[in-house]
RNA sequence: CGCGGGGUAGAGCAGUGGUAGCUCGCCAGGCUCAUAACCUGGAGGCCGUGGGUUCAAGUCCCACCCCCGCAACCA
């Protein structure tokens, strides 16, 4: 690792319409633990979520509730703020859409250099519109009638002068990015297929609409008229939320151009990262990100999850209910990194109880416990000759964590460091150290200084995953101090926390 | 139509041509330091279908079947 380039994480900024979903904390919850790693291997590292807020949608629920659309934003905007405490997110910053301050001067600059570079012009456009859903169709939206399948009658065609992004003068270039590596899509079949729509060629965008039909928005700089639509404004958050556009912008500086980008997101926008974002880069001139992580969807109890069906997993219950860190721990390690998964409630307390309260919980109640009652202290460094077993058992464990880390496989990288503890509860087994501290106790509590240097091993290396657990072993296992701590609880088993089965 | 993903034990997945693995669940033993935890063993698979290449195919090739996504603002 001789990249110590600054790292820039971003997620996707939320949309305010909705409560925060389990699918966001899960994308959060990723770029988190890649941001604490990166933080651990000692890189400046910045980290960035935030909201998307403009749009009619929002507009039209503020006015169907009569409230102030700007108050609505604020109110919602703040429930994903919170994420940071409830969810443990490590972001050094929190970015809206609606921040005229520091958000929109960035928007303008940006928009302002794709029009001179001459790709934004404006052009009229046909477009279907059904005045119930106040939305725009496309042919594919329409049932077999030609209809709008909501209100069962046929969309108005309307046409309307609105700004264009010429993208499709970048298909190319962003073909040849992507393809290079230049842009790094992870996961590879990711890759391949935003490659192939790339190689299809892309198409324009329209980029603004009349603001009579979107008031809620950024208008374009020097034609009221017409209000940024969502592209320019939402994506332009990743270098507005680190200062692009402001008189004086060191992180930009240091973040962006100076240091290695990476964009967490999920599959449904990727082409909007790989295509849009990328072309307005390109026009503007302006250096593009390194990485585009995406993520895959979650089913519920394998169906999609929808508010018609009611099945949508709501993160903060389950936090509530679980703890954060058994939040935490389903999503990144039940969840295989890019591809879609079933959050089921049966399945996510069978790993809870089996991973979190009989694994690493019990292992670490055993070692205490053993190492309490024969004053065993931490701090006892592994010794090469003396301890060669143990070494290399948290070699093993470091390097299958660096390895999966390096190709941030986050599911790996955490099964790597509980096979660790599946592996010290058989040492356990075999060593029988509650034996040998009888039999020979300085030899007995030699073993036991071993587990204990492996399990605080584990507390130290989970910290970018499961943070707060780490915080609480650490503790426990008196790292870095002269004695133990007070014995923990870390993960009550699920009879324990509901009182039944 | 096309593009992408997937089809391997009850469930979720790993498998780079060479005796089918992992986690969970289930059953039986063992142990007692520990959160009725832990350890060991076992049952359970014609690896979507049909062809082909090969000494050898879940793994390569061809055809087909089934499931899931796929341009607007829904994570």
């Amino acid at each position: 690792m001789t990249d110590k380039k600054p790292f820039y994480i971003t997620t996707s900024i939320a949309y305010v319409n909705a409560a925060p979903h389990i699918g966001f904390a899960m994308e959060s919850i990723e770029a988190d633990a890649i941001a604490r790693w990166m933080r651990k291997k000692e890189r400046e590292t910045f980290f960035l979520t935030g909201t998307d807020e403009h749009g009619v949608k929002i507009q039209k629920t503020a006015n169907e509730l009569g409230r102030d659309v700007k108050e609505l934003c604020d109110e919602n905007s703040n429930k994903f703020r919170n994420l940071r405490a409830i969810l443990n997110l490590s972001n050094d910053d929190f970015i809206r859409t609606s921040d005229k301050e520091n958000h929109w001067p960035g928007v303008r600059k940006i928009w302002h250099l794709m029009k001179t570079k001459g790709d934004i012009e404006k052009r009229k456009y046909e477009a279907l519109y059904c005045y119930g859903c106040e939305a725009f169709f496309t042919e594919k939206d329409l049932d077999e009638n030609g209809e709008c399948p909501n209100h069962k009658r046929k969309p108005e065609v309307i046409a309307e002068e609105n700004y264009f992004f010429n993208l499709s003068r970048y298909s190319d270039e962003i073909a040849e990015l992507i393809e290079t590596g230049k842009l790094r899509i992870i996961p590879d079949f990711r890759k391949t297929e935003i490659l192939n729509l790339a190689k299809e060629g892309l198409h324009d965008v329209s980029f603004s609409r009349p603001a009579e039909k979107l008031p809620w928005g950024i208008p374009v700089p020097g034609d009221p008229s017409q209000t940024m639509y969502v592209w320019c404004d939402a994506l332009t958050n990743y270098i507005s939320g680190i200062g692009y556009g402001q008189t004086d912008d060191p992180l930009f500086q240091d973040f962006w151009e100076g240091g290695e980008v990476m964009h967490v997101i999920g599959k449904d926008i990727l082409r909007f990262h790989a295509g849009v974002w990328i072309g307005m880069l390109l026009s503007a001139g302006i250096k593009i990100p390194d990485m585009i992580f995406v993520h895959g969807f979650l089913t519920s109890d394998g169906q999609k999850m929808s508010k018609s069906l009611g099945n949508v997993v709501d993160p903060i219950d389950e936090v509530e209910t679980y703890g954060v860190d058994a939040v935490r721990y389903f999503l990144l390690r039940e969840v295989p990194v890019g591809r879609d998964a079933d959050y089921s409630k049966k399945r996510f307390e069978e790993m809870y109880q089996a991973h979190l309260a009989n694994g690493l919980g019990n292992l670490s109640s055993r070692i205490h416990t053993l190492c309490l009652r024969n004053n065993v202290a931490p701090g006892y460094v592994l010794d090469e000759e003396k301890d060669g077993e143990f070494l290399r058992l948290i070699k093993d464990a470091a390097a299958r964590l660096d390895s999966a880390m390096k190709e941030f496989v986050l599911h790996e990288a955490l099964s790597a460091i509980f096979s660790l503890v599946e592996i010290l509860d058989q040492k356990m087994t075999e060593l029988k150290p509650w034996e040998m501290v009888k039999k020979e106790p300085e030899k007995g509590a030699h073993l036991l200084r071993n587990f204990l240097a492996a399990i605080s091993w584990i507390a130290d290396h989970l910290e970018p995953f499961l943070p707060g657990t780490a915080e609480r072993m650490k503790k426990m296992f008196g790292v870095g101090t002269k004695s133990l701590g007070e014995p923990a609880m870390l993960f009550p088993r699920t009879e324990m926390l509901f009182g039944d089965k």
